[in-house]
DNA sequence: GAACAACATAACCTGATGTTATGAAACTGG
DNA sequence: CCAGTTTCATAACATCAGGTTATGTTGTTC
């Protein structure tokens, strides 16, 4: 036989209420509602849930029994409410966040962690991907959120796009590096030590390649390429190379005293580093909830480089 | 927010069953019902329970975690249909049964203890009384089961009464006793011995008075009176005393050789040892098999008392 | 790209559940 | 033991969720 289980949460209350009219009262119902769904509950069992002729309602070993069970559904749905209550506040829940190698390992992940501390129940799937790969997850779904480096221009209409830093490089090496020790860096200084290149499909790869050009060090020689941050920094820390990482990686990890930046300025691309999300549908609460945060972190993190600027500890 | 625990089960069946269609099926429901169910609480929630555009239908985060608490509820419905499967076949429940001490402690209890090897789940509550109180008992519901020596005509209209035994009392003596050694037993020959008499308000006392007088013995002196069985027995194996028994319970007792029956006839009572149970309104079920299982067990004593009896060793 | 399977929608009906008003029954205190 | 109060049951009605079958519509598959 198939119960109703919302019969065996008005037994549930009923029997822990001590009688129908508080029972009634505790489930927002009316207590004729109860009553005659309780009725029908012992009509469809045919046998009694309560000891008849008793005023405060008291329940037979089958009514008790059955509030047992009662109690589990309540038990049940009170957790489901709950998982719903906290995804609505975006305190639940799941958020793809994909980005490009170097911000997200060196920006980003640190952010989530933060976030995490006060949304422990969001996971996060991180991806990485260029441009033209995220839009393209954003776009099929498969992605609630990008932070990628991007031209306002080449934004697709179905997407929105949310600045957060200028696009900004910088000529980094280890802190100690020969170069660090000199006022003024100058085009020739750099041509005797050797580059860290990012992977070559990589837009930083074509900064790194146009920052070079302008300054007119045409002829650099590459002896590493292609690792993901941890690696880069790794081969910066052991030795004298150069490479190029956006400001606000190096300026992220200030504290470690490993990585610092010349104060050779080189230019900038015209790109923004920005949020990318769908636009028009309605947005995940944890994906909004974190887009947010990663917005405030990075508004933050704005006004600290623009503090440290006039610091005139890098120009 | 209030979620239908209904709702919650769907989604289970659901997400388990891998698709709407073959889920609809295991709950069997059609499947435009349960589509529509699960989009009434999408639209409640507010927040796709599903990834849009998969076949297959394949849950989201937040399905999963619900679906998790409609496993919850579906448990709890099962488990609750379960009791009722048991109470419905009487192999789950309570009887409340009540009887004159002597027969509930010499025969029934030993019934009751047999019938709960085959249904472990039934819980027996076990109250004395004569048959006044019980008759009260029955009608006033506190009471699902009597074993009591009744004359039939004494029963009340709104009861049944299914009689078990023939009413026969003995005398009662310890295995050894003197007077088991002479082949007959006069009355005169009893007159030396001390009685146990039952409390002063039972039947059997009254029995014991009657079936003494019958006898001619006027002159009995009554060295314990009061106890329960357990006392009688243990006064009755530690002394020469004689005491009136239901032959029942001395039958029953043949198998610890401690009490057996002199081998004198005594008047014995117009009553019979029957089940009472109040008539016309539904009868719990496990109320029904303990009965049918007592007065089986009553059949198979009768006999047992039959084949005994033409052997001779009791008369 | 055609065939198929899975899901969504439409239209309809039944029945459960909600309501208020009211009656009956049990408990309470003197 | 009786009146008052509390508690539950019943009546009458409205509403809406959920059941059905029939029929699109859309992914998936070969």
């Amino acid at each position: 036989m198939k119960l109703d289980p919302r019969h065996l949460e008005l037994l549930a209350a009923v029997v822990d209420h001590g009688g129908l009219t508080e029972g009634a009262a505790a489930l927002g119902k009316s207590q004729p509602s109860v009553s005659r769904s309780l009725g029908q509950l012992e009509a469809r069992i045919g046998a009694p849930l309560f000891q008849p002729g008793r005023r405060p309602l008291q329940a037979t070993e089958l009514g008790l029994a059955l509030a047992e069970q009662g109690r589990a559904v309540l038990k049940a749905d009170r957790a489901a409410s709950q998982i719903v209550a906290l995804y609505r506040s975006g305190h639940a829940g799941l958020v793809r966040v994909g980005g490009t190698p170097v911000f997200m390992d060196g920006v980003i992940a640190g952010m989530i962690a933060e976030f995490q501390q006060a949304c422990p129940d969001v996971r996060v799937d991180q991806s990485y991907g260029y441009a033209d790969e995220l839009i393209e997850g954003l776009g099929n779904g498969t992605l609630d959120l990008a932070v990628v480096p991007l031209r306002p221009e080449k934004v697709p209409a179905s997407l929105q796009f949310q600045p957060i830093l200028p696009g900004l490089n910088v000529i980094a090496c280890r802190v100690g590096h020969p170069l660090t020790r000199r006022k003024l860096v100058t085009p020739g200084d750099i041509a005797e030590f050797p580059w860290i290149a990012p992977p070559a499909n990589s837009p930083l790869y074509a900064d790194l390649r146009r920052a070079l050009t302008d300054i007119g060090a045409e002829d650099f020689k590459i002896s590493f390429s292609g690792g993901s941050l941890a690696s880069v920094i790794s081969v910066l820390t052991g030795s004298d190379s150069l490479t190029v990482l956006p400001y606000s990686v190096v300026f992220m990890m200030r504290p470690q005293k490993m990585v610092t930046a010349l104060s050779l300025r080189i230019g900038h691309p015209d790109r923004n580093l920005g949020l990318l999300m769908a636009a028009g549908g309605p947005v995940p609460p944890a994906t909004a909830r974190l887009r947010s945060f990663v917005a405030a972190r990075f508004e933050a993190l704005a006004r600290r480089i623009v503090a440290h600027q006039t610091n005139q500890l890098w120009r």
